[in-house]
DNA sequence: CTGAATATCACATGAAAGTGTTAGAAGCAA
DNA sequence: TTGCTTCTAACACTTTCATGTGATATTCAG
């Protein structure tokens, strides 16, 4: 089973050590690569590559936006970002993209054929001081879950009917109690949070 | 360097061959085991190990809940999970809980060993199949982003500030227009997104 | 047992939000 | 020019929401 394999990146000698590491590996085929993003934009589509290592900084363009085109058109091509850059911007950027891994330029030959696999394989190859930036920006809702807590069973059952966007009459029916209860919950809830307003509390305890 | 290390897991033999694989390090210590998640929330606090190693189902109760409660006590601990579940319900939830690491338990002595050494770095341990898990609720935003593109300049102005919980006559006052104007232009922001509240829109548009 | 917390229901009032319809001015493209 | 889109604005009407001020029942800990 052997994968095919492109390379965009505008740096020659980076791009050429690039497909050497994976021409000189048995069943990996470098099948084309690219100095600028919008040869890779216009001629990716027909080729049709497993998986695309992408820098993200180019004369012409950024890799980024490169990927979030292509993503859209070739969806089963996986898209590895090979960047120097390890900052929140750039990795939520790429990740939202359409990205599946993201690699430092610091990476060995044996890791990048390893996430090249990785990645063709289902996985998302990163580093786990990259995961680890992915996995805060799930811990931030840590603030506001403290404020939930403050709420009864009741009450945060009816906030997520609130957050769903239904109508007062629409939870009082689904949750078998009169409007009247949904009002004064509703109200209490309001009261905890320090708020005056639906979409104020859900800014609240969901985060923005 | 050495790094303290403690063991939250309710199965016997698993759990010695986990402190085993631990003293077997030079540098690591096994300063404290649990076979229940009661134990290790009454006692972690004082102990205040550097990394734990929980296991997420325990007769006793959810080792994501333990972690829960410790690591608003003791956030300097880093919490790895060490689970056969691998789903994506186990995994968000380990993550929000505080939770910086994810291992099943088919991880070689090697990979605990290298994954306590990052999750003590400051990385994020986990599988590339687990990170593709985490990632790709980032990409789950990609449908929305779409609609957003629908909106004219001033109607995604608008609903940033319905987003933020502003009424009509505030949103009228901060973009100089009327609020006869508001109105319309949130008639006509509903139409597009297909959905007829405020509430409703800022689901389909960023996500749950 | 008693009081606090929770859950339930009610009525009144005004503010806010949503719906239907219409329409003028500006800019841009065919 | 004609037509389309966008931004602007207005009026009438209905529904939903927020607030104030009550009340009763249940549960659970001290």
């Amino acid at each position: 089973m052997s994968i095919n394999i492109s390379v965009l990146e505008d740096n020659n000698s980076i791009r050429a050590s690039l497909i050497s590491t994976i021409d000189g590996h048995e069943h990996f085929f470098c099948v084309a690569d690219f100095d600028n993003p919008n040869d890779a934009v216009r001629d990716l589509p027909a080729i049709k590559p497993d998986v695309v290592l992408v820098d993200i900084h180019m004369p012409g363009g950024s890799g980024i936006e490169a990927i979030r085109q292509l993503k859209k058109i070739i969806p089963a091509t996986q898209f590895i970002i090979f960047s120097v850059f390890e900052d929140n911007e750039n990795i939520f950027d790429a990740l939202t993209a359409g990205a599946t891994g993201y690699l430092t330029k610091s990476s060995s030959p044996e890791k990048i054929i390893e996430a090249i696999q990785d990645a063709h394989n289902g996985g998302s190859p990163m580093s786990s001081s990259i995961a680890r930036k992915v996995v805060s920006t799930f811990q931030q809702k840590k603030v506001a879950e403290q404020s939930i807590e403050t709420l009864t069973a009741r009450e945060q059952e009816i906030l997520n009917h609130l957050a769903k966007g239904f109508r007062y009459k629409e939870i009082a029916t689904k949750m078998f109690i009169s409007i009247e209860t949904v009002r004064t919950h509703i109200r209490n809830i309001y009261e905890k949070l320090q708020v005056s307003s639906r979409t104020d509390a859900l800014n609240k305890v969901f985060g923005k």
